[in-house]
DNA sequence: TGCGCTACTGCCCTTTGGTGCAATAGACCT
DNA sequence: AGGTCTATTGCACCAAAGGGCAGTAGCGCA
């Protein structure tokens, strides 16, 4: 009624998990009763072995529950399917305990975990199916650069220091560090590390 | 810094941001620093009103700090737009108190936080259309850093300078570089930069 | 022809970043 | 108790990054 109660056929659950909810119960597959109640069901899910049929048997046993997948290899393809069955959350079966405490708070409120890598494909992926509503920007590509701050600002969005770059182009050290000054200020950023992951970002 | 800064155009701001937030401030978008740096800032958008060029105008004056978006009249289209343009939480302007604590506690842990609604549409779009074959990163989280080597180095990723890093954590300048040091070596890459760029990889 | 934009560079300066050497201190294991 | 690991810091040094100031040069356009 009142505590977690942890799905595994693992023999060798985290002990991450008792240290979250010290009060948890940790039960198999086979020995799940179809009356189980719990504040909150967590089911692990080990390694690929993501049979199709295991966790959905699992889930319908549940009664409509909410639950929360952990993942010893979590990835986006195994977390969107996850997410289709019906979990509120799904979250590495590594993760601390601080966080195992987290994601149980969340998902209590009526909120969903996932991670920020899956999240972002979703937007990435609608967001590209939207485009009649959400207009594109026009220089996405360019962004607003001038060509040849652009081509010094993509290299050091791959981590090239300045004086590779400038031999690259047979441009002296200087002037590399002219565009990105240039590149800097258009793009409201600090120093190249900003610009690289501006650049990277979504990709 | 280290508090919460609420930016917006609109008389009367809840006062319910006080509440959750009694040392945050409250400012409008004119009044905005570029500077201005906040342990977390919460952009109001009141009403229908998301003319498309207030939100990235004063997102661009954040320099990529993190930001929730708060919205008088919360809606699907609307979370879209705001998460593709880099928000780490997007939810309703008049949530309790409570709520709010509990979006700024999982997006300054890197956690996003989306409406269940939102997500669903997510889900059931990306679902009918995902072929796109992506190879999953086993150890995405510890990358055999130490516990202090590793929160350091997610910083680095964040793009924070050492100095920011430093004060965080309450060591000195120096220490942050002796833990890059170890984190470069371990992980095999010349600078933070490229330490950032293995971090964020397929994100 | 003159103005504006882009590209390029040198000199010089300040700030950050990265590291070698060395030391202190707590935690944990044998 | 002694050894290992981790975290911490100081001092010093060097390399890299970033930018102010100033100047040259080509291109397109009014």
């Amino acid at each position: 009624m009142n505590r977690h109660i942890f799905i595994t056929n693992s023999g060798f659950p985290p002990e991450r998990w008792k240290e979250a909810f010290p009060s948890s119960h940790i039960v198999s597959a086979d020995s799940l009763k179809d009356s189980a109640s719990a504040k909150l069901f967590w089911i692990h899910l080990p390694g690929e072995s993501m049979l199709s049929s295991y966790l959905p048997d699992v889930i319908s046993r549940l009664s409509h529950e909410r639950f929360v997948v952990l993942s010893d290899q979590p990835n986006d393809e195994q977390g969107l399917e996850v997410l289709s069955l019906g979990a509120s959350g799904y979250c590495n079966a590594y993760a601390d305990a601080e966080v195992l405490a987290q994601v149980a708070e969340v998902v209590l409120k009526d909120g969903l975990w996932v991670g920020r890598s899956l999240l972002n494909r979703f937007i990435v992926s609608v967001n590209t199916r939207m485009q009649s509503v959400v207009k594109a920007d026009p220089n996405l590509n360019t962004f607003g650069l001038t060509e040849r701050e652009h081509e010094v600002a993509l290299r050091v969005a791959r981590g090239e220091p300045n004086k590779t770059i400038a031999n690259d182009l047979n441009i002296s050290d200087r002037t590399v560090k002219a565009h990105l000054t240039m590149a800097f200020k258009k793009l409201n950023v600090r120093d190249r590390l900003q610009l690289a992951l501006l650049i990277n970002r979504g990709q």
